[in-house]
DNA sequence: CTCGGGCTTGAAGTGCGCTTTAAGTCAAAC
DNA sequence: GTTTGACTTAAAGCGCACTTCAAGCCCGAG
């Protein structure tokens, strides 16, 4: 499946021609090669839009992810680059999820809750310490 | 520390005052006091500013979090409708939390990783099988 | 009484991550 | 050879979550 145009990529890979052609102007895919001047992509490609998918659904931004996939540090491998910035947002998501479980349960708590309609925001939780 | 002003709510939540009239403007917060125009808040708000920026930090998008706080379920206590929302959420994230670290370990393997440098993209994916 | 600082408002501006539009190219089907 | 449909580009537009701006009010200190 080499040499797919852009719209069969778009197809695979479930988004848009457009996002695809974003993702390169902003330097996030490498420039690929052109017959008759449309693109043509190999089903490397395809990894290459997973890795930016699970990137960009970890939180990361355009500018993090590029700077993933070709930072400053001279020496630095990739994976170690990932490591860095991968470790550092599953930290925050570990400590994400406890706050919302944290938060989930003081509302199991708040039985007879009021405290979210938004009359009383607040006062509940005031009430209840 | 009630009749706080916006400022002073501003600076304990640590966010811009600006962020906090938005929030009311869209629902988010009720229309609070006002003392000469100003307006008041009791120490209340804080948490439930908490609320939302937990609830931000998971993902929740505004309107979401609007309807969270005041849903359209008559009957339905605020907690289940958190429940529901923070379960998915949850969810949401312990699945990401595995393809992210599926994903590092992905590229702890590719040891000698080049598959990073936009030139070669997606080619070592292949390669790796 | 006037000055300063923090507050008020609505409206416009910002940055991100795309999508849409307009005008045009290319190649295969008819 | 013309039509079709997917592609090309640069530029403009969009929705979100705010921030900034402009013009003005209110109140305590000096």
């Amino acid at each position: 499946m080499t040499n797919m145009t852009i719209g069969e990529v778009a197809r695979r890979a479930g988004l848009q021609a457009s996002a695809i052609r974003y993702y390169e102007k902003i330097g996030l895919l490498p420039k690929t090669q052109r017959i008759g001047g449309q693109r043509r992509y190999e089903t490397g490609v395809l990894n290459c839009l997973e890795v930016i998918d699970v990137a960009k659904r970890a939180g990361f931004r355009m500018d993090e992810i590029r700077h993933l996939f070709h930072g400053f540090g001279k020496g630095t491998p990739a994976f170690r680059r990932w490591q860095t910035l991968a470790q550092r947002k599953i930290t925050e998501m570990d400590d994400l999820i406890a706050r919302a479980k944290k938060m989930k349960r003081l509302l199991e708590k708040a039985d007879r809750c009021r405290c979210l309609d938004l009359e009383d925001c607040g006062k509940v939780f005031l009430k209840k310490r």
